[in-house]
DNA sequence: CTCTGGCCTTGACCAGGGTCAAGGCGGGCC
DNA sequence: GGCCCGCCTTGACCCTGGTCAAGGCCAGAG
């Protein structure tokens, strides 16, 4: 089997998910391990099967800025020309579908593969966009209500667990760990959320973090 | 003359501005006059000739980020996907290139166009990402620092000119109008900037510069 | 079951940058 | 050449979020 070139429909990612379940190799990646790195020759593509994803930047003295958190379903390292300009790591132990472009190309076709990485890319760019928004001109009570509207969205469900740590939420936001938990703490002595220990909550108002996360 | 589809070369958006020079509309838009809006339909591409070109975003009560300048050369729109994620604004009065992407695709052919497609939305992310950097973990002056550093790395030459006002650097980098004037104030008092008016300045120290801009 | 170490929360204090207000300055227009 | 308006700068003050420090909580090891 290989892919047809179909110009207007969505071939990308769906499509080349499964070709990655024929040809990939299954990769186990520790909490906190490094699966690339800024800089790097970027050939590899990923898909995470279970756990998640950050990326990462860091500033000379050690200031760390995360772009982005990948979930089940998501490709990683897709979008970016041929360095990586983040680095990767596993948000807790995760499993990963891994492939060469190269090899990718060979099997399902260059034109399946550019439209692939295109939409991948035209994502990923909106994604960041938003998030530009959050980090400018956000307070931090926005900031970290936003945050929490986006996973609840993602997940739909009732009880909605955090797969990252607060450091990490606070390299995301752009804020420090002790004002993530403050935000979580205010949110919750609002009654907009309510927490279960500190990795898992449900949004009790809707309307009311809507209107906080602006 | 019609474009061939050359794999490997970077076809893009070189040859794509020439055709655009043959097929495009020339159009002036007035100082802050609306190119195009968010949440519009994306079907036209701009070559900015001359002047400068901003994109922005509101927030609902009317706070403002910039995403990115544009100069003469560069291509805006041409990122994005269907629909505009963000307005875009003329600087200063400008010309521009004007060009139907079904047009430019008629004529440059598919492969050839989308290639330049995908280079300009992979160097969109790759100063997006730069962007998110600076305004999730730099100072103020830091801010500041790295802008006029990126601005005189462009232009190259001895005067540099900021085709933007100050509440546009502002929004930009996230901060007030106010707190940028005093970091623009403070550079020249170290002596690591010259201004000579308040839209031309020369860098006086490069090392202090790039120290302050991290 | 208890100990221990790593997160997370909380509090007190501090400072970077925002807000508000008052001029200065320069460019365009008469 | 002079006037005016809009942009820019400066100052005083304030507040949000950062810093520093102490303690709580929970999970995993022994």
């Amino acid at each position: 089997m290989t892919l047809a070139y179909a110009p207007s429909a969505p071939v990308g990612i769906t499509a080349l998910s499964e070709v990655m379940e024929r040809l990939g190799l299954r990769m186990n990646f520790a909490k906190d391990e490094e699966i690339f790195c800024q800089d790097e020759e970027a050939d590899l593509t990923y898909l995470v099967v279970s756990g998640a994803v950050r990326t990462t930047r860091l500033l000379s003295d050690g200031r760390r800025q995360v772009g982005s958190f990948y979930y089940p379903g998501d490709l990683v390292g897709l979008e970016t020309g041929d360095i990586h300009r983040f680095s990767a790591e596993a948000l807790s132990d995760s499993l990963l579908l891994v492939v060469k472009r190269s090899a990718l190309k060979a099997f399902a076709g260059d034109e399946a593969v550019d439209r692939a990485i295109w939409e991948a890319t035209r994502r990923e760019l909106e994604r960041t966009q938003e998030h530009l928004l959050v980090l400018g001109r956000k307070t931090a009570c926005e900031k970290v209500a936003s945050f929490l509207m986006d996973l609840a969205e993602r997940e739909g469900g009732e009880q909605i667990s955090l797969p990252m740590g607060r450091q990490d939420m606070a390299d995301y936001l752009g804020l420090t760990i002790e004002t993530v938990s403050r935000m979580l703490t205010q949110l919750q002595g609002a009654s907009v959320v309510e927490f279960d220990g500190c990795r898992r909550f449900r949004v009790k108002r809707w309307d009311a973090l809507e209107r906080l996360a602006e």
